[in-house]
DNA sequence: CAAGACATTCTTGTATACATAATAGTTGAC
DNA sequence: GTCAACTATTATGTATACAAGAATGTCTTG
């Protein structure tokens, strides 16, 4: 791909945030960041104006950039549009999806199956992250497969946080029976409401998100002097 | 707001090229850019950086920067995300909305009805762009709202396209009138339809779109050496 | 002892300089 | 005459330097 500065940095910065290496409200200094990277400020600076844009951090003028730190409502708001995107990019997957498609849908759902039956929430986490862009890709509409990329990246802390609620995992994976059978019988509709139903955090769900956000690592190192 | 240079400059080149002053496909400078603005590269850079973040511009390394110019089939998925996003903000919009958001978007309808008696295709562009803000803002979900815009400017250039086909503006204000019905009483599931209808180019429309990329301004002014 | 003002320091924002890759133009050879 | 290779120029990418604003800490005064 491109093998610019600013573009692994920003690759590497970026990942640091959804991983949670870089905590929501966190300060991110440029000179800190230079210094850890071995560049100048510079590449950094670019990076950090891309990161802006997109919406993972934030910059006030002369007071530097923060990692964004949604309010409980925004992050619905969220997992909201997430929501509908998925459903959309499911119903397109009934109608398009190609031989290629269902195998690798079908891989990836054996994969979480496989995650959850050893009880690993981890490799269930990351598994489930293929069986969605399974689905993305399914639907042959590269913007949508995009736009759903990005939104998945952004919302990757909550969805995490999101797994600790007990029994998740198993929920999780009866719902991705159902979607993988909607999308591979040619089900849009059906597929579009499981998708929708599966992404949202509705009713309990949202509650569980919100006593978990308390729950994360602590934010600020607290200082002691 | 935020009175730095970068963020000017970003406003200002983005606005060039959702008005076409910047063709897609154009070469964009930076050097150029910086003597025309007159400042350095380093904010236009930055500028640039940040409209490559967004997608409205491409960066090929150490090849600078062009405006996207998306094949057909990419703009049309565009706008289908667009019309599932537009449905989804009439829907919200339909149960949320309150008296304020109601009289708002009865006063934008009334001056799109007002362009359209007067037959004046640019001022219905901005009356409509209006239309469809006051959509977004009743569905009272900021996220929602802000992901439409974006995606709202990035379609800009093709809206405009389109309404040179005949009679589209005048298709294009009854249809905005079954919308505003279908949201002032509450009926989500319509506002939902009508909209998402209302946005796609579906059929016949992306033949009339496709007819009219070609019909644009030209792109390079072809040396004449 | 507390509160406010001033100064110092640190960080961001912009400009400039330097290095490197890409492109174009020219020259030479087949 | 055409094609390829080499050179020169131009533009991008990164570093550094400089300027200006914000934050913090201290000192003075009430």
């Amino acid at each position: 791909m491109s093998a610019n500065t600013f573009h692994k940095l920003r690759d590497e910065i970026e990942n640091g945030i959804v991983t949670g290496e870089f905590a929501p409200g966190e300060r991110l200094d440029e000179l800190q960041l230079a210094t850890r990277f071995g560049v100048s400020r510079t590449p950094i600076r670019e990076a950090l104006m891309q990161l802006s844009a997109i919406g993972l951090i934030e910059t006030r003028p002369r007071r530097g950039a923060v990692v964004v730190d949604p309010a409980p409502d925004r992050i619905y708001e969220m997992f909201e549009v997430m929501a509908e995107l998925e459903g959309m990019a499911g119903a397109l997957a009934a109608r398009r999806h190609t031989e290629e498609d269902r195998l690798a849908l079908l891989s990836a759902h054996e994969k979480c199956e496989a995650a959850e039956a050893s009880e690993d929430t981890d490799r269930y986490y990351y598994d489930n992250e293929l069986f969605h862009s399974a689905i993305y890709a399914a639907s042959h509409s590269t913007f949508l497969e995009e736009q759903c990329m990005v939104l998945h990246k952004r919302l990757r802390p909550y969805r995490r946080l999101q797994l600790r609620v007990r029994n998740r995992m198993k929920v999780s994976l009866r719902e991705h029976g159902d979607i993988v059978a909607a999308i591979v019988s040619g089900d849009a509709d059906a597929a579009r409401a499981l998708l929708r139903g599966h992404v949202a955090v509705q009713g309990d769900r949202f509650g569980d998100l919100i006593a978990n956000l308390g729950r994360r690592e602590i934010r600020k190192p607290s200082l002691s002097t």
